[in-house]
DNA sequence: GTCTATACTGTGATAGAC
DNA sequence: GTCTATCACAGTATAGAC
C-alpha cells in the first residue's frame, strides 16, 4: 500500500465518491464503498476529511465546476430558432447520454438541502446554474443583435426550469420522443421572445 | 401497548412515516424512526409490511392519491390570461404553504428511481401527474371555447416540467419574487397558445 | 393474530500503532 | 504523517412468546 499526500488521497477519494454516486446512488455511498472505490484504506478516510459531510461537500464543488458554460457554434448566417434549437439539444445529448450523471446532480441538491451545513452550497449550485443561463442568453442576443422582450433573470429562471423539469420528468418515464417535443417547443416559444434590435 | 388490526398498523406507519419524511427527510425515515413516531412497537412493522421498501410504496401510493387534480374557479366572464394565472397561483400557494411536503415528493422519486422494484411506480407516478395537467388543459379548453396550439401531451409534458423545475429552484433558494415572475411569465406564454375555436 | 426480545450486518468515527 | 484495529451505534429482519 503505497503511502501517499492527504492532497493526493482526498483527489482520489473524490473521484471515486463521484464514480460510486453514478453506478449506486448517493443514498448508497457509503465511506467504505468509496475507499474501496478508490482502493484506499479506510483510516485514510477520516485523515482525510473530517466527515463525510465534507467530502460530500468536495463532490458538490468539484460536480459544479465542471458543469460549464454551454458553447454552440454560432454561425452568422443561422436563424435565431437554429441556434437555440442547437444549444439546447447540446445540452440534451448530454442528458441522453449521461443519464446517471444528471440523477446524481438532482439527489447530491437534496441530499445538501437536508443537511443544515450544506444548504448554502445548493444555493450556490443554483446561482451557478442560473448565471450560466445568463451569460448565454446574453451572448446569444449580442449575437443575433436582438433583444429578449422579458427581462434576463426571470428568463434565465424560467429557462433553467425548463430543462430541469424536462430532464427529471425523462429520467423517470425515458420517454425521448415525447420529451424532445417538449423541448423543441421550448426552442419556439424562446425564439419568439427574440425583438430585433433598433 | 393496545393489540391493534394489521390494516390499522399499517394506517398508522403509513402517516407516521410520511409525517418523519417531512420532519427529517426521505433519507433519514428509518424503521425505527417511523415506529416511534406512530408510538407502534418496532416488530409490528415487520409483521405489516414485508420490509421497508413495501412501506415506501404505500407512501407514495398515499401521495399520489393525494395530488389531486386541480380544481379551480372559472367563472364565465374571466379572461383566458385570468383563469390559468390563477389555476398556477394555486398551485404555487400550496408549495409555498408546505416547501418540505414538496421537497418529499423529488426525494421519493428518487428513492423509487433507484430502487429496481419501485422505478415502475415512479413511472406510474409521473404519468399520473401528465394525466393531470392534461386534464386540467382540456377542461381550460373546454370552458373557454378554445384549443391549444401546441398538441396536448406536448403541452403537458412541457407544463408539468416547468412547475417541476421552478418548484425545485424555489426549494433550494426561495427566491420568492423571481419564482412569481417566471411563473407569470409561464401563464403569460400558456395564454398566447390559447386560439378562439371557428 | 399480534408483539417482545434479539440477532446480525453495516455504518461513521476514533485511539493509537507504525 | 499515515494507516490498522476497533468502537459504539443504527439499520433491517426474524424466531418464537403471548
Amino acid at each position: 500500500m503505497p503511502r501517499l499526500s492527504a492532497d493526493e488521497r482526498r483527489e482520489q477519494l473524490v473521484e471515486a465518491a463521484i464514480r460510486v454516486m453514478i453506478r449506486d446512488g448517493v443514498a448508497r455511498t457509503t465511506t467504505r464503498a468509496v475507499v474501496t472505490e478508490a482502493a484506499v484504506p479506510l483510516g485514510a478516510f477520516h485523515y482525510c476529511f473530517r466527515s463525510k459531510e465534507e467530502l460530500l461537500q468536495s463532490v458538490i464543488e468539484r460536480i459544479m465546476e465542471r458543469a460549464l458554460t454551454p458553447v454552440v457554434a454560432q454561425p452568422e448566417d443561422a436563424s435565431a430558432y437554429d441556434v437555440i434549437h442547437a444549444t439546447l439539444h447540446a445540452y440534451w445529448d448530454r442528458v441522453r447520454e449521461r443519464p446517471a450523471e444528471h440523477l446524481v446532480t438532482y439527489e447530491l441538491t437534496q441530499y445538501a438541502l437536508r443537511q443544515p451545513g450544506l444548504a448554502d452550497l445548493a444555493r450556490k449550485q443554483y446561482r451557478h446554474y442560473l448565471a450560466i443561463n445568463s451569460a448565454y442568453l446574453e451572448s446569444l442576443a449580442r449575437t443575433l443583435d436582438i433583444h429578449w422582450t422579458v427581462d434576463l433573470p426571470v428568463l434565465a429562471r424560467h429557462g433553467l426550469s425548463v430543462l430541469d423539469g424536462l430532464t427529471l420528468n425523462w429520467l423517470v418515464d425515458r420517454e425521448d420522443a415525447e420529451a424532445t417535443a417538449a423541448l423543441d417547443e421550448f426552442a419556439r416559444y424562446l425564439t419568439s421572445l427574440a425583438r430585433p434590435n433598433p
